[in-house]
RNA sequence: GCCCCCGUAGCUCAGUGGACAGAGCGGCCGCCUUCUAAGCGGAUGGUCGCAGGUUCGAACCCUGCCGGGGGCGCCA
């Protein structure tokens, strides 16, 4: 596997594991040399010898192992760190290493593949995707994406809400405006409208309301005739969902919609396998279970209902029933919920009961991958101007009008070089935008959604990103020929130049982030190591002639360069579900 | 009242035990005869919310407090 950190941790994890069995070496990139190695001070305190001693003596052992071949410096400094500098014929050998594809770069191979159940808390049926379920599908697509890359086998879950009460007057409201014209409205797209219609009516008209009760009932007990409205209601939605996740460029469809009312058939079998556990308890007439650890307003034990006082199962008893079918159908061994943040204390009782109920035998992984809200540039909620909620489609539709403007009214007209390719980069930098934007803060941050931010070709932004990957394939264009990364692999000279040396350094650095960003479910980790390869390689680009270097073989070098760059930038985008156009 | 999340430069955010805390934006000063200046370089800018504690070492861990957001039994 290419990378510099791991080979540094090969020549020193076993020399502290044998002053002291388990000691880290605690290897990371420095900024006073290229790595530091931080293992010596805290074993020496646990060997109650002097830190420096300690960390000579580790250094001198390494040195005598496979060190001198990786480094043309190493020394003890300050306290006791070692801080080691890299040869550039070893960054060389470790360049030509690379590979095309995430592992081939780098990426880590987990000892062990897992199944992997991602649940999308998806939107409501007869309901409009707004920016509220932007995160989940932004967030959970990269995580996906990522999983995958890592070998792991995903299962994605969109589960959407399409069972309840609401139901009762929606359907309702469908036969009160005849199949026919429902339909039509449906189709058109206006599910916000529908639903607000059939909400208005159910407030205002008590004859309306009783029959939607009515309805509920009926759908309930499976009445075929009802059933059929009702399907006919979600299916609509659901074309909607579709079209708006195919727009977004993330890996959902309609096949992986696995709504609520999927898990209607167990729940039955959910309620009683709690109550054969003990675990049910009857409060006001309510089915509950009580786990230790949580309590409501009084201090009293909070319960998770999940059968309500009129016999009604609720959204406990449904995701109770989505860990049952998850871990035993599925086989799932983890089961990643990209939920929002208010829902985390819903989800540790849904995880703690499951536990309590015996369900997880087999260390099954259950984690709740919150995210905060969006806000708007006044860092309020984000809304429209008149203060409603922002429908998905118009501000897909938005970023990319925005990202239009930009991308052709650059530089008074070299826009002409995009030929006729302009929609498709206006799509890629319009929705690359807005998705970058959402997964480079950390995502249990509310984050602040600002088009002039996320469209600037300046700071940590998608366009920006793009772009550097834009510059390397025009340099091969320029050359005139399709050079392959795999094809370059050998003509690494030895990093000469600084920026050379830091975009090697960059270049080697991806498994890392990776790593770190697919362990955490922390997308944002590689996008601010994509960010630093991206400003490191126009660097580079400012600083070395690549077609005009002086000599034959620093051309074909800073070639192999420019090729390992744009595959870690495009592959690097994937990851996040953001495309990498070749012209911008 | 209890619980959870957040609080780092004017703004937006990284960094969550290791050496003087980083980036982008805005403002200031520079850089296009040369592969996309949609760019690059430089200077400036911080009591890491406050106070204790643990540690050889704390923005990071623990306790308390302050400020913002969210949750707290029959909606999902």
């Amino acid at each position: 596997m290419p990378g510099l950190v791991p080979l540094v941790e090969a020549a020193f994890a076993p020399l502290f594991d044998q002053l002291r069995p388990g000691a880290p070496a605690l290897v990371r990139v420095s900024q006073r040399a290229d790595y530091q190695v931080d293992g010596a001070l805290p074993l020496a305190k646990a060997l109650g010898r002097p830190p420096r001693e300690v960390a000579e003596e580790v250094l001198a052992k390494a040195w005598e192992g496979d060190l001198a071949a990786l480094c043309e410096k190493a020394e003890v400094a300050g306290p006791g760190f070692i801080n080691l500098t890299v040869s550039a014929e070893a960054m060389a050998a470790q360049l030509a290493v690379l590979r095309p594809g995430a592992s081939g770069l780098g990426a880590p191979r987990p000892d062990r593949t897992l199944r992997v159940v991602v649940d999308y808390g998806g939107p409501n049926a007869a309901k409009q995707m707004h920016v509220g379920h932007l995160r989940s599908s932004i967030i959970g697509d990269a995580i996906v994406r990522m999983l995958e890359a890592v070998g792991h086998e995903v299962v994605r879950e969109n589960h959407i809400g399409d069972w309840g009460a609401n139901f009762g007057m929606l359907v309702e409201h469908l036969v009160d405006l005849g199949e026919d014209r429902a339909a039509h409205e449906l189709a058109m797209g206006d599910l916000e409208g529908f639903y607000q219609a059939a909400r208005a009516a159910y407030e205002a008209d008590p004859g309306f309301a009783e029959r939607a009760r009515a309805r509920v009932v009926m759908l309930q007990s499976g009445e075929p005739g009802t059933m059929a409205l009702w399907r006919s209601l979600v299916d609509a939605s659901v074309n909607h969902f579709d079209q708006d996740f195919h727009r977004l460029g993330v890996k959902l469809s309609r096949d992986d919609v696995v709504g609520e009312s999927y898990y209607n058939p167990m729940l039955d079998r959910v309620v009683s396998e709690l109550s054969e556990a003990g675990l049910l308890v009857e409060s006001d007439g309510a089915l509950c279970v009580f786990p230790p650890g949580f309590a409501n307003r009084d201090g009293a034990p909070l319960p998770l209902i999940v059968r309500n006082s009129a016999g009604g199962y609720t959204y406990a008893a449904t995701d109770l029933a989505a860990v049952r079918d998850r871990t035993e159908r599925l086989r799932a061994d983890l089961v990643v919920y990209v939920v929002g943040l208010p829902q985390s204390q819903h989800l540790a009782m849904v995880f703690e009961v499951a536990r309590m109920a015996g369900w997880l035998t087999r260390g099954e992984q259950l984690v709740h991958v919150g995210f905060g809200n969006v806000l708007g540039p006044d860092g309020k909620m984000f809304r429209t101007r008149q203060g409603g909620t922002v429908k998905l489609s118009e501000l897909l539709a938005e970023a990319e009008e925005r990202a239009r403007s930009v991308v052709v009214g650059r530089t008074g007209g070299t826009a002409q070089d995009l030929a006729g390719d302009v929609d498709e980069v206006v799509r890629a930098v319009g929705t690359g935008a807005i998705k970058y934007a959402d997964l480079s803060t950390d995502r249990v941050r509310d984050y602040r959604f600002d088009w002039d931010r996320m469209l600037s070709l300046d700071g940590n932004t998608a366009p920006y990103i793009q772009y550097a990957h834009a510059r390397v394939l025009s340099i091969f264009r320029r050359a005139g020929e399709a050079t392959r990364l795999a094809e370059r692999s050998g003509d690494f000279l030895p990093p000469a130049d600084p920026e050379e040396r830091e975009l090697a350094k960059a270049l080697l650095s991806f498994g890392e982030a990776f790593a770190d960003a697919v362990d955490g479910f922390a997308p944002h980790k590689l996008c601010g190591y994509l960010f630093d390869l991206a400003s490191q390689f126009t660097r580079f680009y400012e600083k070395c002639p690549v077609l005009n270097a002086p000599a034959a073989d620093l051309v074909r070098s800073r070639l192999a360069l420019c090729a390992a760059t744009g595959a870690v930038l495009a592959t690097g985008l994937d990851l996040l579900g953001i495309q990498a156009p070749e012209r911008m």
